[in-house]
DNA sequence: TGCATATTCAACCCGATGGTTGACGATCTT
DNA sequence: AAGATCGTCAACCATCGGGTTGAATATGCA
């Protein structure tokens, strides 16, 4: 069986898709300045986006020419809840989600 | 570049995977009696248990001519490090993840 | 020793995934 | 209307992933 929980897991085991999901983390992004840090295609991009929006975790709104992604980070919730029932993970540690967010980003331009 | 946060989350990526660890959250357990509930054959579940103890989330030891798994819950926390920082999820809300529980071992015995 | 049990290995099939390039449709600008 | 920009689509290619079956290995037991 396919739950979304597939889709939104199988979405985050890419490093390119969660480097992503960094970036809108920040503010919406038109597709062109999503991909711009990124060596592959624009078209690779379009697709990663696609597999994004698929799973829930991003959405997509047309408006004129451009077409701005919107983290969603409801979809994430599902996945978050399933995974804190495998430990007593401390409460959110901030200082450490800065420093995965550190490493993601700086893989972006070796 | 490929971190263990890619393993991982694509470890979890697969629902058959999910169960398993959900199982060993009860207990340790025989490859054999892992492979029990499930129709596919045993050494596909093998391979499950191969990519979970790549990706770190298990761990095998021969005792005998049993190899037991162990949960290794520790493997998640990156992961869930990395997930908290996308939203102010709610501490942790343990009737939830009971119910995503029993939907994925419900989901075992079609 | 010899047989049964537990688990993996190897080869194979097939559909999914991640990337490319080139053409196309849609929209703004002049 | 023409041209430039934004983004996707289509076809293709290579690799990966999840499953199968059958043989091989490792251990326990009689």
């Amino acid at each position: 069986m396919t739950t979304p929980l597939d889709a939104v897991f199988a979405a985050l085991a890419d490093p390119t898709r969660r480097a992503i999901l960094a970036m809108l983390l920040e503010d919406d992004m038109a597709v062109t300045d999503v991909a711009a840090p990124f060596t592959m295609s624009l078209a690779a991009i379009s697709k990663h986006l696609g597999v994004l929006a698929d799973s829930g975790l991003i959405s997509r709104e047309r408006r004129g020419r451009v077409i701005w992604c919107k983290l969603e980070p409801d979809a994430l919730r599902a996945a978050s809840v399933w995974m804190q029932g495998f430990g007593q993970f401390e409460p959110l540690d901030l200082d450490a989600f800065e420093r995965f967010l550190a490493d993601e980003l700086r893989d972006l331009t070796p």
